[in-house]
RNA sequence: GGCCCCAUCGUCUAGUCAGGUCUAGGACAUCGGGUUUUCAUCCCGGUAACAGGGGUUCAAAUCCCCUUGGGGUCACCA
């Protein structure tokens, strides 16, 4: 039995896509799985669309989310380049064949003449089929064309039978001869179709394995048909139900950030977002949700995959993040929390294991990193520069005895050790000799050193702190009372 | 519109292929309650579904047909 080979093959208009993670994500497990080869292409043939920077976009994307391929793009192969663009003799020498065998033509209408066509053979017909000329031009006429100024494309010449493909998931597919268009293989400005490029990659890589989105499904019979053409062997095929966003619309950028790198951005944990996506069209079956990467090589299946289309529900993901967050050990949310404080900037000293340690234990319960950033930031900015918020203080300050507490607690504040335990001691102690609950201590001093309801544990609120800001702050709360 | 695909709580789904154990289970969301110095977490409990109609069968969420609804695709984009 030979090996599985299969490949992620996206095109360069940005950062990776959920969807395109998913695809990447299921081809890198079917290979995993099978002690087969997992390789990335990059099929950049749209030259209006492209974006270098795109590329080292999607492979940190892909690095980040723990899917690494064997082959391809950037570690190199021995079936490169892996770039399409620089691939454009040998597509040429196939199209080259293809002509000579009279399976091309050459086609040399505009688009306008071509519009013009299809609406008038929608409105008789209903359908549209470019029509095969009598006879194909040949190489000087092309080139009087291109000489003329017009567009000169490559078409394949359709079979005249049924074309049937076996898709794993949705079984087989029939095109009757009659559906198929001689559809365009080279493009006018020499780059290749996707449709042409796909198919000679796949073949020259030794892809037999082909794993992509279900919008690709109805497409397939025109790369069997060039897969036959040119003698090529028929890979394996399978087709992922489409994610919907929450209004059951195919997944967009207008739903909202759907790059992987937006949700990096955001807080989120790779494993949570893989685990996540692998449920995207994946059913494990039972009751059973959670899944490590490594238990994803392990149990993922394709005979469990859906055909009804998947919904990405971002409340669900949400939820997996704060399970994940809770699940993972203290070293690891270190390095991810890093990770997190690189791409943004914070005062949090984000080169202090040891106190970006301790952060992470006083914020236990957040459901992303940026949470915790919510919550401690302040405490590591300069004692002037946050806002007190209104309603924070009118709540807590002006309604009850808040600034009178403050005022009664700085002075013992000053005088104690200044640890958690001595803080608490102290605190408590306090709250009996006044007959206040802690409540009525904890959110004063919060809001007076914070400028908000919302912080770490007061003790640890104020550990964090250090003795001299907490009372810096004290005073300016105090003072900012007195101004008014 | 042609072709293709899909259909269990609001959402993702278990159960469907091998019909009975399903007064339909779980998770997210939601609602109610509890823990708690805030937020978040956490704990307990509740509401909530087999799209409709025909068959087949002793028996159908499970098999068949139709209807309805949803999605995809019909590019010199991939």
């Amino acid at each position: 039995m030979e090996t599985i080979k299969t490949r992620f093959a996206p095109s360069p208009t940005g950062h990776l896509h959920v969807g395109g993670a998913r695809t990447a994500l299921f081809n890198f497990l079917i290979a995993r799985q099978a002690g087969g080869t997992f390789l990335l292409r990059i099929e950049d043939t749209d030259r209006s669309r492209h974006d270098e920077s795109a590329i080292a976009k999607i492979c940190e994307d892909l690095r980040w989310l723990g899917i690494e391929w064997d082959e391809g793009i950037e570690v190199g192969g021995p079936n490169g380049p892996y770039r399409q663009s620089e691939r454009l003799d040998i597509y040429r020498r196939y199209l080259r064949r293809l002509l000579d065998e009279g399976r091309a033509y050459y086609a040399f209408d505009t688009a306008e003449e071509l519009d013009a066509m299809r609406e008038r053979s929608r409105a008789e017909t209903g359908g549209f089929r470019y029509p095969r000329p009598e006879r194909f031009a040949g190489e000087e006429e092309a080139e009087r064309a291109r000489a003329e100024g017009r567009p000169v494309v490559a078409r394949i010449r359709c079979p005249d039978t049924d074309v049937t493909v076996a898709d794993e998931s949705f079984g087989e597919i029939t095109i009757p001869a009659g559906e198929q268009e001689d559809f365009i293989i080279q493009k006018a400005d020499g780059y290749p179709t996707f449709y042409l490029a796909n198919v000679v990659d796949d073949e020259l890589m030794g892809v037999n394995f082909v794993c992509r989105g279900q919008e690709f499904l109805d497409q397939t019979w025109r790369q069997a048909v060039l897969r036959e053409a040119l003698g090529f062997r028929e890979p394996r095929l399978l087709h992922l139900p489409l994610i919907m966003d929450r209004h059951g619309r195919k997944l967009s950028k207008r739903d909202g950030d759907v790059d992987v790198h937006a949700f990096r951005r955001a807080g989120y944990l790779p494993e949570a977002l893989v685990n996540f996506i692998a449920l995207l069209g994946w059913r494990p079956g039972g009751d059973r949700e959670k899944f490590t990467p490594a238990e994803l090589v392990q149990e993922f299946k394709t005979e469990r995959l859906s055909k009804a289309n998947a919904r990405f529900d971002r409340e669900k993901l949400l939820s997996f993040n704060t399970d994940a967050l809770a699940a993972a050990g203290e070293d690891r949310l270190l390095a991810a929390l890093k990770d997190y404080l690189s791409l943004h900037s914070t005062p949090i000293p984000a080169g202090d294991d040891a106190l970006l340690r301790a952060v992470l234990r006083a914020c236990r319960g957040i459901r992303t990193f940026a949470d915790l950033v919510a919550k401690c930031e302040v405490l590591f900015g300069p004692d002037d520069a946050f806002q007190y918020d209104p309603q924070a203080v009118a709540k807590v300050l002006e309604k009850g005895a808040g600034y009178e507490t403050l005022a009664e607690l700085r002075p013992r504040l000053a005088a104690t050790d200044w640890t958690a335990e001595a803080l608490e001691a102290l605190l408590e102690a306090y709250g009996v000799e006044k007959g206040l609950k802690m409540g009525k201590i904890a959110q004063p001093l919060r809001v007076a050193v914070t400028g908000s309801t919302v912080s770490p544990s007061i003790y640890e609120t104020l550990v964090f702190l250090g003795k001299e800001k907490t009372l810096v702050r004290i005073s300016r709360c105090l003072a900012e009372r007195s101004a008014g």
